[in-house]
RNA sequence: GCGAAUGUGGCGAAAUUGGCAUACGCGCUAGACUUAGGAUCUAGUGGGCUCAGUCCCGUGGGGGUUCGAGUCCCCCCAUUCGCACCA
């Protein structure tokens, strides 16, 4: 026999929709707990089991917080610009915008039917004219702030989607099939390295993983070095290199240019030019990904060019080669390849000379790279020196005589920010003509904002590069309202990152039309204390998060440097058959099948029983089929089994008696453990505590109404249907979400009386139960006098006897 | 190649500060109730043996520290994730 989920979680929805709640007031006076879920992409599939992970997971600590008296902020929205939706409209013609609202009424009604507890009155949505008008009005501040510029930059083209990609979208496209190749062209930028070191620092005081604060450090990627400039001639300034190695200045014995350094064409020389030119036109037709896959080869030419080496005059030939990249450095490096593994193998390729200057390996053999145990030779001041002391040494020498600097360098490059695209933010940006012919950027009034897309006939990209909105001149065409000069609107549109960067905000204050969100509501919402979702955002989002947030605050709109305190990044679920899941695996499974079948509670209950919350785990019906059969028992421990009622009433073992001892104990240590593990987000081993309970209670005839009813409210978080069903049935009236959560007594949850280990040589003996707390002394005689350890003591010297109270008396024999 | 994480029964997984390895669930075995069971309940379930014993082995492998190691230290191996010519 099942419990009737199907009609009681339609029920409780209905109710905690109809009386709201969930609903979150600002409470000034309160405590304030703020829970974030990563708002998804409505894709047109719906939900897939991945999603309410995550989401169940902040949904029980919200219950949790709410019944510990916290005013819980838990609210839910839609990061629904994007490419899906476009290249659907492209295919079909039907808007974007409907699309839109077609999956997010999918999503909204799945996630109601699992019983989330957001406070839909709070939902966002970033495509959505009253959002956006907000995304764009933060870009002007940035734009303000001299932290967006217009920039002809490489960009990775894809001619098939007939739009520009970020760097970090090439790989999955390729995979797909299209292809992608460099091309210049006019783009917005996010100066995003302008806050690259405090991004970096702030990591420090965040309670986040430390795998990924360590990605987020490797993104950033800071290193410390030095900036020397090499006389070149017919360049008149030199070539000026990035190094992490200046100890190793005496070694460089060639310098490389990447194959777009700008003095490529002022150092080659004459018989060289053909030779070069033709590995500059092949290196520019390969994109980021193919050059680095070609790496295992080295390649590259030679300019005719010398440079000379500072530290000892000598003249050093210059190439250029493409594993030298434009776009970190100064895009150019001195090669030193006694002590770098890539300049050796360029060395060797090429046979250019190699010169040990660190002292400790074999560079006849390979590069001696090791900082740690290496000492300096053949470096004229610095012989001698460690790596550390040789590095100072050096650089104040170069500094002293004006040939290099210190300089810290990062691997984070400026964020490009606009795409060719129709479905995303437009920028808030009109380019005047005027009668000179310069082209001004200006930004909209602030009060003219939102900039809405304009309606267009197809979604088609033009093809030129621009986006579609580039075919509307009516659109396109303007003019400036302060000179009257004619005008043109930016086409581009902004990336999907954009409105996620603050959707966390908005939640504070959804209906604000004054602003973004009110000073007064941010201080007492923000920052996010717990913040969860998936691993894929680790990185970028993340960043691009952090880095908005911390401009805001510099701008003083936000009150803290950071806007996620803790964070964690739920794990994957795998298919049944450990694959990821996948349409063309077949092994997808679908929440609404769950749920028709098993319930939501169930679908909750055992998304958090697979296993720790970040952990990558597989699906397993049976064990869908266990936690729903844990579900069926607590039903049946608390309702009488009778199949001709109509109405379910409560069972004749739940009496209104004195709870015993036991029952009192078992309790406790319930609340106990599962106070605990929700604080720590174990939901797992709370679960298998319940159950621990329940199979407990399921021996008894009698069971004590007030510890079952506590019991209620320790469910409750986990499987909330269930859990206000058999509240009202114990005769209470109202929600339990709002009852306090339960305390423990301490007294309670410890023994009396404990067993303790007997042990001969660490091997188990015997046991014996003492009371708690029993002492040293004590323990010893009464193991002494165990007839098992005479017998193994017999014949045999005590050497040692360690005794340790509540746990065991060990005799070390011999 | 670099960085991080993880390796425990047939499977998902537990195990405060080092102190009874395998809680809880799945699966499996046997039984009860049943016309029936893919319902429910009870018992059992790491491996081995000279098979019920005061036995031996056992947390990826090898060493070490300790009276005592899944847990601490060193060296390997495997898997997963991230980065990948970043000078």
């Amino acid at each position: 026999m099942r419990y009737p989920f199907s009609e009681i979680e339609p029920k409780w929805q209905r109710f905690w929709e109809e009386q709201k709640t969930f609903k979150a007031v600002e409470d000034y006076g309160r405590p304030k707990y703020y829970v974030l879920d990563m708002f998804p992409y409505p894709s047109g599939a719906g939900l897939h089991v991945g999603h309410p992970e995550g989401y169940t997971a902040t949904d029980i600590v919200c219950r949790y917080k709410r019944m510990r008296g916290f005013n819980v902020l838990h609210p839910m929205g839609w990061d629904a610009f994007g490419l899906p939706a476009e290249q659907y409209a492209v295919k079909t013609g039907v808007h974007p915008a409907v699309t839109t609202k077609q999956n997010i009424e999918t999503f909204r009604r799945q996630m109601k039917m699992i019983g989330f507890s957001y406070d839909w009155d709070r939902e966002v949505n970033t495509t959505d004219p009253n959002y956006y008008k907000w995304t764009q009005w933060i870009f002007e501040q940035l734009y303000k702030k001299g932290l967006a510029y217009i920039a002809e930059v490489p960009v990775n083209w894809c001619p098939e989607l007939g739009t520009v990609l970020a760097n970090e979208e090439v790989p999955e496209q390729v995979e797909k099939g299209f292809t992608v190749v460099r091309r210049p062209m006019r783009q917005w930028m996010l100066k995003i390295t302008e806050y690259a070191e405090r991004l970096l620092e702030d990591l420090e005081e965040l309670d986040w993983t430390e795998s990924l604060k360590e990605m987020q450090r490797n993104w950033i990627g800071r290193s410390v070095g030095a900036e020397v400039r090499f006389d070149v001639d017919g360049a008149d300034d030199g070539i000026t290199v990035f190094t992490t190695r200046p100890d190793t200045l005496w070694g460089a014995t060639y310098m490389v240019l990447a194959p777009e350094h700008p003095l490529v064409d002022q150092v080659t020389t004459d018989g060289q030019r053909a030779d070069v030119e033709s590995y500059r036109e092949a290196a520019a037709k390969k994109n980021d990904l193919e050059r680095t896959e070609l790496s295992k080869e080295k390649s590259g030419v030679f300019t005719g060019g010398y440079a000379v080496n500072p530290v000892n005059n000598e003249r050093i030939p210059i190439w250029i080669a493409d594993y030298v990249l434009m776009t970190y450095g100064t895009g150019a490096i001195m090669a030193v390849p006694g002590h770098d593994e890539r300049d050796w193998e360029f060395a060797r390729k090429f046979g250019l000379p190699i010169v040990e200057v660190i002292k400790g390996g074999n560079v006849e053999e390979e590069a001696y790279t090791d900082t740690e145990h290496g000492v300096a030779v053949n470096s004229d001041f610095i012989n001698g020196l460690g790596y550390r002391k040789a590095f100072e040494k050096v650089v104040d020498w170069l500094e002293e005589k004006g040939l290099g600097r210190r300089k810290v360098n990062y691997k984070l490059r400026d964020w490009l920010f606009s795409r060719q695209r129709y479905w995303g933010e437009p920028f808030p940006v009109i380019h005047v003509k005027h009668p000179d012919g310069h082209e001004e950027v200006k930004l909209l009034p602030e009060d003219e904002l939102p900039l809405t897309l304009p309606e267009v006939e197809s979604y088609k990209p033009s093809g030129t590069g621009e986006s579609p909105l580039a075919t509307i001149p009516e659109w396109v065409e303007t003019t400036d309202p302060e000179t009257g000069l004619p005008a043109r609107r930016e086409t581009n549109t902004m990336p999907q990152w954009a409105g996620s960067c603050w959707y966390y905000l908005r939640y504070m204050d959804p209906y604000n039309d004054e602003e973004f969100c009110s000073r007064q509501k941010e201080e007492y919402w923000g920052p996010v204390d717990l913040y969860v979702g998936g691993t894929e955002h680790a990185v970028l989002h993340l960043l691009y998060a952090r880095f908005w947030h911390k401009v805001l605050y510099d701008l003083g709109y936000v009150s803290t440097k950071e806007p996620f305190l803790r964070l964690v990044n739920q794990g994957m679920i795998l298919g049944e058959d450990g694959r990821k899941m996948s349409k063309s695996f077949g092994n997808v499974i679908n929440p609404d099948d769950v749920i028709r079948d098993y319930g939501a509670d169930t679908l909750r209950l055992f998304e958090m029983f697979m296993g720790p919350l970040e952990q990558v785990k597989p699906w397993n019906t049976k064990g869908v089929e266990g936690v729903h059969r844990f579900l069926n028992r607590v039903w049946r421990l608390y309702v009488k089994d009778d199949p001709d009622a109509t109405v379910a009433e409560l069972d004749a073992t739940i009496q209104d008696v004195e709870p015993d001892e036991e029952s009192l104990k078992l309790l406790h240590r319930s609340i106990k453990k599962i106070t605990e593990d929700i604080e720590g987000l174990r939901f797992n081993t709370a679960i298998s505590q319940m159950m621990i309970f329940v199979n407990e209670m399921n021996k008894r005839d009698v069971r004590p109404k007030a510890v079952m009813e506590i019991f209620v409210l320790l469910l409750s978080p986990f499987a909330p249907h269930l859990a206000e069903e058999l509240w009202r049935l114990m005769g209470n009236t109202n929600t339990l979400a709002y009852e306090p959560w339960p305390e423990y007594d301490p007294a309670l949850t410890v023994e009396d009386e404990v067993e303790i280990v007997l042990q001969v040589n660490g091997k188990v003996r015997d046991k014996m139960t003492v009371a708690k707390g029993t002492s040293r002394e004590d323990l010893e005689s009464a193991a002494r006098d165990n007839e098992r350890i005479q017998s193994n003591l017999e014949g045999k010297t005590v050497v040692k006897v360690i005794a340790v109270p509540d746990k065991l008396v060990n005799f070390v024999v011999r």
